[in-house]
DNA sequence: ACGATATATATGTCCATACGTATATTTAAA
DNA sequence: TTTAAATATACGTATGGACATATATATCGT
């Protein structure tokens, strides 16, 4: 069971942050998605997930190449209503927007050709 | 306008952390009362008091010798539904416990005799 | 078996930040 | 105007953690 000492400092990474309010609004979605949307190198992007999956805050499930990752349903009700609320609270917010406009695609970059 | 990226650092601290969910429930605290409360020196409480200050997470009021904290009463509502969220799932918890223990003076200390 | 794609990990470096100790500041009282 | 109490800040050090780069692993198609 996380603890909140454990819980706080690994929202604490920006790059970690838009992860999880990404995960929190889709659902479930593959590193190369998260890769594409927040527009980070693939290596910065898997250890901030196996940070985020040690602590138990994220599952993955493999499938096939693609490895998805979602909020760990096992999450106590605390740590869920904190993502949610932040990731409500931040959904108007400037950069989670354009993270989320990258995700579907942007007009000026080339479209998403993994995780079909 | 405080944005996650700058309200998640601060609650990474176990310390700040304690501090918060102590002032959440508390509702005012003075410098003296978290010192003992949670059993750390003071230059240490005055400089993460001061790091909570300057995120705006909390404000200051002082009273004669006294400076009094409390969560930022204009803190926007997410901040401040993510801290009582955190202080009711925490009030169980065993740290947290012995710092409201501690706070109200313990038996085996000395009691408070600043802050009257 | 080989190559390609998706993801993970290892390594060395660098920077932010937490710490202890010492000292400064502010207020009140004598 | 000293003195004491409460709080704040300065400073040097150390360490955790984020980074880029390179490389390893895993899975699938041919």
């Amino acid at each position: 069971m996380i603890t909140a000492d454990e819980f706080f400092p690994a929202l604490a990474d920006p790059t970690r942050l838009r992860c999880l309010l990404l995960l929190a609004g889709e659902g479930e979605l593959c590193v190369c998605e998260l890769t594409h949307a927040l527009d980070e190198s693939q290596p910065k992007i898997s250890r901030h997930l196996a940070t985020l999956r040690e602590a138990g805050i994220v599952s993955d499930r493999r499938e096939g190449l693609w490895i998805h990752y979602r909020i760990n349903p096992d999450l106590p009700g605390w740590a869920r209503e904190i993502l949610s609320t932040a990731s409500r609270a931040n959904a108007a917010a400037k950069p989670f927007a354009q993270d989320r406009r990258r995700l579907r695609g942007a007009p000026t970059r080339p479209p998403v050709r993994c995780c079909a």
